[in-house]
DNA sequence: ACGAAACCGTTGACATCTCATCTATCCCGC
DNA sequence: GCGGGATAGATGAGATGTCAACGGTTTCGT
């Protein structure tokens, strides 16, 4: 039994329709570019960048999947199939029998070292050129405003 | 034979990084929210919402794709797999042996006119919430010029 | 007319993501 | 030191997305 839906002003939905379309355009093209550029997916790339930057090359399983912010389940496919490609290698950890260290392979550094330039000339080309350094300050405000309140909300 | 790659400047780099991290957070968020809500993937909303808002509940197949962006594969997997839900029935065309029209079925209408006020709440609760109307006229703003930047760049 | 090219939409193979469930190990109180 | 709960991570099923190739139709130049 509820009251009529509240529905967002025309203002709000065409902020919402704007961001959502750019959003969901710049990530599509982002990704079908490092797909062809690097034989990498979107998902390889991302693990592999926080791998090897914030942790060095060497990073326990669970610690990596949050430093993507994943779940562990997301994470332990996509380690696999990584694996599956020795772009990582996976060690038994001895001080926890359940744990395992995630190790960024040579051809790992490799493929990352290759695809890295490329992926950021592709985010200045379509998406720094596009605001003034202005506009990219605002942007982060408003970005980590957001991050800041959805923390504070339930799921 | 490259120079050393141009990296971003930090201040981009974190207004990328604030982007990129939002924008996941958020859309993350609300696609398990329709779920669910609803028992309707994200993509089910975003096409019943296309074809009963802007179709009038009934579309040619590409032109629906063309309405929310898609290729049309990924297009045709998802109307089969609506189509098997019971959420849209396929049409033949008169006018053109090759096309087809899709339609959204009683059972896609009640889908959607019950999703719909949830998605919306979601979305104020998480988004538009945060911001004042300022923002989301900036954001609004931000958004349409990186658009329009992208249309003018190749792939 | 008629053949080629463009167009409409489908299909199959494969990569990926999610959810629920499972195993094994660790930790903690008693 | 033992039993129960938390933790680390893996796994399988099913839904989804991508890419390349395909089969009919239409269209258009000649």
């Amino acid at each position: 039994m509820n009251a009529t839906p509240r529905w967002l002003t025309s203002e709000q939905k065409a902020a919402w329709d704007s961001f959502i379309r750019m959003q969901e355009t710049l990530i599509g093209r982002l990704s079908r570019r490092i797909q062809a550029d690097s034989g990498m997916s979107a998902s390889d790339y991302i693990v592999l960048v926080s791998l090897t930057e914030r942790g060095g090359g060497r990073m326990r399983f669970l610690e990596l999947a949050k430093s993507v912010e994943w779940e562990k389940s997301r994470m332990s496919h996509q380690v696999g199939r990584m694996r599956k490609r020795g772009l990582v290698a996976r060690e038994e950890c001895p001080d926890d029998g359940r744990g395992a260290f995630i190790v960024a392979t040579p051809a790992g550094y490799r493929a990352i070292g290759e695809a890295a330039p490329l992926h950021v000339e592709h985010v200045r080309r379509l998406f720094i050129e596009a605001l003034t350094q202005e506009e990219l300050d605002t942007l982060a405000r408003i970005s980590n405003r957001v991050l800041a309140h959805m923390e504070k909300q339930p799921d």
